[in-house]
DNA sequence: CGTATAGTTGGATTGTTGTCAAACAATAAA
DNA sequence: TTTATTGTTTGACAACAATCCAACTATACG
């Protein structure tokens, strides 16, 4: 299991945090992993109508960002939002960009109580 | 007194927000804004480091981009930052960005205390 | 070993962006 | 009307970015 190289937290630069974000591939990336915790490139990048070669482009500019960790386990590589990172990082800035992206899955049920900002992470998955 | 176009609050796209605060010459421009409330487009871009006009692309970039609204009076343009509208598309992105921003903007005077929301809006509108 | 799977890299292309400089437009003031 | 002030527009240019395709690496599985 090796971990691909991120910058540090405190080496997280809030523009280049926002000019990641402001791609709607790259948002639809990050969705999608607040909603899933944790995936592979291959399921983040389903169906993202790119290829693959700029979904992997896209991958590295999250991480490059701060946004997303990498691993690597085998010969697949796992995706998660560094959502700690962030948050210590840039109170409120993630929850509010994921809740103006995912209107629909969350304002729908989810007691939505101060603690558990948008879909919490649900680290283990399928 | 002439309003320049804007996009009508609903059109505000979150991606064309976040690439037009991801330009560290706009986040600052931005950044004096909510401390102001409002200024002409002289103050706003002074000691900026760029051109004036460059400077006032970057007013064009907020303004299309629904940041920011312009109004002219006179040979004066003032700017001032669509917050009200950009909490009701987006509750929460503004003040999360700002706080971000601002302790490294305003390092000298305003109390700058964790606990403040933020720089009270100093405008005259709503 | 050979083959399939997962993802990256390099090249090429096309389009976007930040910047300056100079010319311009509009208004206010003299 | 002439001049100064404010800001925009246009053109040029270099840097960057998104995309595809093809070739590549690395791991897993027979």
């Amino acid at each position: 299991m090796r971990l691909l190289p991120h910058p540090a937290t405190e080496d997280i630069e809030l523009t280049e945090v926002l000019r990641a974000l402001s791609d709607p591939v790259r948002l639809e990336i990050v969705a999608r992993l607040s909603v899933a915790g944790e995936m592979t490139c291959t399921v983040a990048g389903d169906d993202l109508g790119v290829h693959k070669s700029t979904a992997s482009h896209h991958y590295r500019t999250l991480r490059e960002a701060g946004v997303v960790l990498t691993k690597q386990v085998g010969r697949l590589k796992y995706m998660s939002l560094r959502r700690d990172d962030l948050d210590a990082r840039f109170p409120g800035l993630l929850d509010s960009i994921l809740r103006a992206t995912l209107p629909a899955v969350l304002t729908s049920a989810e007691g939505t109580d101060a603690a558990a900002p948008v879909p919490a992470r649900s680290g283990a998955d399928a």
